[in-house]
DNA sequence: TGTATCTTTGTATAATTGTATCATTGTATC
DNA sequence: GATACAATGATACAATTATACAAAGATACA
């Protein structure tokens, strides 16, 4: 669970080279990974809005989105529309497959538990879960 | 001395991740509706009021109104400016079935992104379920 | 009691922020 | 040139937040 609030909003120094072979979506992306393993972006600060830095790199808005959403998808970021992109934790050191699948069995029995609580039976609660799936 | 306005501090158990694609409004109309079909609400308590839970979420408080006021417009909560919010009495039967079956979709939904952030895929999460029900 | 006043509570509306979709631009290949 | 494709821009939209407001409760004082 992230926990996220306005206190800071940050600027962050970012150079495009328009003559650059390199698309400005990927400079965004490469330059904004490199703050990070830096350390000069942290978990939890907030990046600029796509407007802002868009305003400041003199370029359209949704290409700095592009940028956020690859980010986003890496797991490196949180976009939360209406609230802003901010930093996320860092990913845990990777558990053992064993113990991956151990939490797995935990949860799925949680599931379980609590579907029988609302008064559905295993079978209605795994074929939730198959609706969900078709549905996606 | 300053005496305290309510003698009853309300506080209720709610998640919200930002990370997921379902809006915080969303997530919490679900997560009360679910917490009603649980009986962790009772008609006539009182929720916290749209600051308090704003506060504690992190949120604007104009999120949490939002979701009063669809919980408001279904007929499960009365919410009354000045006053504040409370639960209206237990649903209907039907209409209760219906909360059930959402509140099944929340979890399952839950579920599933638990798994999928310990690296498992839908279909593997579901076949853990199938798996635990098969040794019962 | 009654009333003035401040506090607490929800409401209304505009501003902010990211998203979705299509249009434009540039470039490579033929 | 013609065509296809990738990168970027323009526009409309959805979700959240910010600000100002209105209704009801709490308190003080006559």
């Amino acid at each position: 669970m992230i926990q996220l609030y306005k206190d800071t909003i940050m600027t962050i120094n970012i150079q495009i080279d328009f003559r650059s072979d390199n698309p400005v979506t990927n400079q965004i992306v490469e330059q904004i990974q490199h703050l990070l393993v830096n350390g000069e972006l942290k978990p939890g600060d907030q990046l600029p809005t796509v407007r802002a830095l868009a305003t400041e790199l003199r370029i359209n808005f949704n290409t700095v989105a592009r940028a956020y959403r690859i980010l986003d998808e890496t797991g490196v970021i949180s976009t939360q529309q209406g609230r802003g992109t901010y930093i996320l934790e860092q990913p845990p050191p990777e558990k053992s497959h064993q113990l991956k699948k151990e939490s797995l069995n935990v949860i799925a029995r949680r599931y379980l538990d609590e579907a029988s609580r609302l008064g559905f039976s295993n079978t209605e609660a795994a074929e939730q879960i198959q609706l969900l799936i078709a549905n996606h």
